[in-house]
DNA sequence: CGACACATGTAACACGTTACATGATTTG
DNA sequence: CAAATCATGTAACGTGTTACATGTGTCG
């Protein structure tokens, strides 16, 4: 959704080429989130589908320039002057991975978590370590070393509680009976 | 990706079928992420179509039982040796949306960032006070919490920057000569 | 000339998400 | 009986992502 509102909010400025558009928002977000050419234009012929853009003529050099509808302006207003409010809860592709490890019998959470930490703090010390160029970059930069600090202050806690409750309530076996391991229903 | 892994992992321990599946996974995750029930069966069909899961026969209460594959069980245990590599940055819309944001003309960030604030708070705060029956559920719910101080602490930051530097340098005009404001291309 | 950046686009696919249809079973 | 829950599925769609084809212009 972001990229396709950040598009928006970059045309609302002045119509554009779709190569334009991505050396723009690159530009804009300091290059931390790569994208791809190919999503520009695919974007653009969504944005278009809804009526937020229309495709322009091309120029004498032949660049296809869009511009933002009046419909697609008030979607940027609207887009910027409301917050972004994180579902009941961002999916976490880690917390949701240690939340289902941490149930499945046989699965050495710590070597997970010590394993995770590893990963986490390398991460975090090539974030400390990024050059910030500008200012832009900077702010973003600090974006990813707030949440990998907080990433890792999460597995540091997690890891302490479970060595204090080395009776983990975790484990737990599946709620209905079924068979426990192996293949029960078909013979290999 | 990490609902498919999360599901194969469960199948990893013994056979399921799809209703079951959407329990368990509510029940590991302490129901933080709701899942809906279609997607069960849309990523078992993907899975299979991977060779990762087979389809079983019903059995007698008619329950299509499904259970992983050699394949999938290998999978499962790349899944839990690997840590969770986030991308060079994983895509946050918030990110995303402040940077791209300051660096619109006409667009008060001040105002943004406050807006902002206040949800994120109030999102704190219904972090906080969420009652953690579990240690599943306290868990995660501390991993909820963690991010969204992380995204409190950002906020602020990002204010008192600007604050240092109210000429802030994110205001940069595009970079190609390009009509600025209206609709230049076409008439209205 | 050859390599490279510029520029536009198409086609396919990934996962996630929702709405809908259908029927069996349970329970107030 | 009616409503709710259990259970399985289908169909469509959303954004994001990638691979590929194609052509122009520029520069060493």
């Amino acid at each position: 959704m972001s990229v396709r509102q950040s598009l928006l909010a970059i045309l609302d400025q002045g119509p554009c080429y779709g190569y334009q558009l991505r050396a723009e928002f690159d530009r804009r977000t300091a290059s931390t989130w790569p994208l791809n050419v190919g999503q520009i234009y695919n974007t653009l012929e969504r944005l278009e589908r809804d009526g937020l853009v229309e495709r322009g003529e091309p120029d004498v050099q032949g660049h296809v320039h869009w511009q933002i509808t009046d419909a697609g302006s008030e979607e940027v207003a609207r887009w910027l002057s409301s917050p972004v409010v994180r579902a009941r809860a961002t999916r976490d592709e880690l917390a949701i991975k240690l939340a289902v490890a941490a149930t499945l019998p046989g699965v050495d959470v710590g070597v997970l978590i010590s394993t995770q930490r590893a990963a986490s703090l390398s991460r975090l010390e090539e974030i400390r370590s990024a050059p910030s160029a500008d200012f832009t970059a900077s702010v973003v930069n600090d974006s990813l070393l707030f949440a990998a600090e907080a990433e890792l202050r999460w597995l540091d806690r997690l890891d302490q509680r479970l060595a204090e409750h080395p009776d983990h309530a975790l484990q737990r076996e599946l709620s209905t009976d079924r068979p426990r391991r192996g293949r029960p229903v078909r013979a290999a």
